[in-house]
DNA sequence: CTGGAAGACGAACAGTGTTCGTCTTCCTAG
DNA sequence: CTAGGAAGACGAACACTGTTCGTCTTCCAG
């Protein structure tokens, strides 16, 4: 027999991405992935050692397409720190909307990466420098969780379909509102 | 053969929510729990017609003693509006941090549930009550649903581990704060 | 007392992640 | 140019999963 078909890492994590988006989490099994490129299951095992590195590959590139995207939104904005915060947390909601299994797997459950930072790191950090803008460095952290933990929360209740229809796009932009108001007093009693 | 061993729908949402607790969803699997009581697997399809309504009354027990918690939390604060928020905000976290596995059961992925609001209403309701105290019918849904979002995405965040030590506690507590102050602004602003 | 419903059993099916030994292709060192 | 070895595709197998089905047993109600 002749053994022609040649696979790479790359168009794997693809072909992975794809077949996440498009039919949910529980179609892409090792050996669908191994249909959808015409080669056998086992052969995958060459490329990743384990399922969950093949995952990982997946969610760590969604991951950087997400921060480009925050990033770019943040600086497109203008220099005004509450703008970039609505730019920021609208395209943040946008982007998870739009690929919501890759959004899942990134935070869905119990970590799929290892490490506690870096994930979040690369995402928070545009978050970050507005935050420090709006209440300085000290309490830049918690602000940037208290941000993060907004959005976040907001968007997976709506990814749960726990959002009430006409409330969406109005509630998170009174939410962020809020927050950024109340970081503004927060500011002023402080300093 | 004789067959004496009897299963009572009840125990086994039991058995199954202390599996799950102690080992993961993973662990969760019908042959597991039926080895626990000491049953062959097929006949969980007696009590069960399918894994996952099994793990609806599972989540389901939980909703109920999420919501319990957090009444009871808010009817115990007082009568201020803010120290019933922190109150409730604190309970919830903390039953969160109890039960992680339960928690992401019931919010990590894709609905568990049917339908989109029961579930939600059922926790969001202690929300509602402090959020029109706060900012009036009119605006108290959009309200929850900000502070609903903040609390969730905290949690979230903090059980997949992207919280940076020492932040959790009190920036927990901060963006509760600035919430609360954003609120009382536009409360002001408004009428 | 007897029949039927409820429920436990064991075997089976299709699907899963993963491993292993074999075969083939292709690049590189002599 | 040729030999060898690394990379990679293959197919079978293992242990596990959710689920179905036909058979057997227990027990309660008419």
């Amino acid at each position: 027999m002749v053994y022609t078909k040649k696979i790479d890492r790359e168009t794997l994590v693809i072909v992975a991405s794809e077949l996440l988006e498009q039919e949910g989490i529980d179609a892409v099994s090792m050996r669908r992935l191994a249909q959808a490129l015409d080669v056998r299951a086992s052969s995958l095992y060459h490329h990743f050692a384990e399922k969950s590195a093949l995952l990982n590959a997946v969610a760590e590139k969604g991951l950087h397409s997400l921060a480009a995207e925050l990033e770019q939104a943040r600086v497109g904005s203008g220099m005004d720190a509450h703008q970039q915060l609505r730019a920021l947390g609208m395209a943040y909601r946008e982007w998870a909307l739009l690929h919501p299994q890759l959004y899942l797997l990134l935070f869905g459950s119990t970590p799929v990466e290892e490490q506690p930072s870096p994930l979040g790191r690369t995402v928070s950090a545009p978050m970050l420098a507005i935050a420090t803008q709006l209440v300085g460095e000290q309490k830049a952290a918690a602000a940037t969780q208290a941000l993060w933990a907004f959005v976040h929360g907001f968007v997976m209740l709506e990814l749960a379909g726990q959002m009430q229809v006409g409330v969406p796009v109005e509630g998170f932009l009174l939410g962020l509102e809020m927050l950024a108001e109340g970081l503004d007093n927060h500011n002023i009693n402080t300093f």
